[in-house]
DNA sequence: TAGTTACGTTACTATTTACTAACATAATAA
DNA sequence: TTATTATGTTAGTAAATAGTAACGTAACTA
C-alpha cells in the first residue's frame, strides 16, 4: 500500500472517498429529503443489486455521513451533515481568501497585458505578483 | 461500464474524483501558498515518481482545479478555486438547512426519551417528526 | 405453523486506479 | 556545440474498487 504511506493520513479522507462516488452522492440526496429504510434505498437504484447498494451504504456509514438505527426488523438510515460541515471548514472556508486574491490577480494581469499589446509577449517572462522563485 | 450508466452523469464528478485523493489535496494545499513549476511539485513528493505526480496533476487539470501556463521551458501551475466554489454551492450550502433541522430533531428526540425513561422502548416504534412511510 | 419480507453475507469477477522503470524531447547554459 | 535541466511519454504491474449471483437469517404476518 504505497499510497497510504505517501500522503499523511488525512482525517477527512473517508469523507472524501465516500463523496467521490456519484451513486453515494445520490443516496445522500435521497436522504436529504427524509430518512429511508435500507430496502427503500435499494429500490431506488434498480440497476444495482442489494449488495452493491449496501456496500455504498457501508462507505457512507464509515464516513459518518449516514446514521442507521434499528426499528423492529427495519433499519432506518438518515443523513448526518456534520462531515460535510467539516469539509467546508477545512476546504472551502480557507480557500475563500485565495478566491478573492486570485480575482485580484486576474484583474492586474489583464491591465498589464492591455498596456503591452503589440509586443511579442510569448517568450517574455511574466512574473506574477506572488513570489515564484525558490 | 455499469457505474456510468447507473448514476446520472454529474457535472461535478471530475472535481469530486480529483479531490478524493490525499496526494492531490496536498498538491492543492501546496499551490494555495503560491504557484509552482511542475518540477517543484514533483520534488515536493520524493516518495513518488515524476510520472505519478504528473498523473495527479492531469487529474487536477481535468477538474479545472489547476491552471498551467508556459514560461520558457517551465510550466507554472496555479490553483483555481472556482470548482471548490461550485462544490460548496451544490453541496454545502443546500445542506446547511438540513444541518439546523437535524439539530432540532435531536433536541426533540432527547426530550421525548427523557419523558419516556423507565419503559421498554426497545421494541417501540418511535416515529420521527419527518414523514417516513411510503 | 408456514410463508413472506427485510436485512445481511460469502465467494467470486471485472474494471479502474495508482504506480514504477525506462525512454524521449526540447529549452537553456557552459 | 555539448551538457544539463525541465518536461512529458510508453509500457507494463499491483492493488483497490465496484460489481454480480447466490445463499443465510431473523422478524413479522396470514
Amino acid at each position: 500500500m504505497p499510497r497510504i504511506a505517501s500522503a499523511p493520513k488525512d482525517k477527512l479522507d473517508p469523507i472524501w472517498k465516500a463523496l467521490a462516488d456519484p451513486t453515494r452522492r445520490s443516496i445522500l440526496d435521497l436522504l436529504r429529503d427524509r430518512p429511508r429504510t435500507t430496502t427503500e434505498i435499494v429500490d431506488a437504484f434498480p440497476h444495482l443489486t442489494r449488495f452493491g447498494v449496501m456496500k455504498h451504504l457501508d462507505a457512507l456509514r464509515e464516513a459518518d455521513l449516514v446514521h442507521t438505527r434499528e426499528e423492529g426488523r427495519q433499519r432506518v438510515n438518515s443523513l448526518n451533515v456534520f462531515p460535510i460541515r467539516q469539509i467546508y471548514e477545512r476546504w472551502v472556508s480557507p480557500f475563500q481568501e485565495v478566491w478573492s486574491s486570485h480575482l485580484l490577480w486576474i484583474k492586474e494581469l489583464a491591465e498589464q497585458e492591455d498596456s503591452e499589446s503589440g509586443t511579442n509577449s510569448r517568450k517574455k517572462k511574466k512574473v506574477r505578483p506572488l513570489n515564484l522563485q525558490r
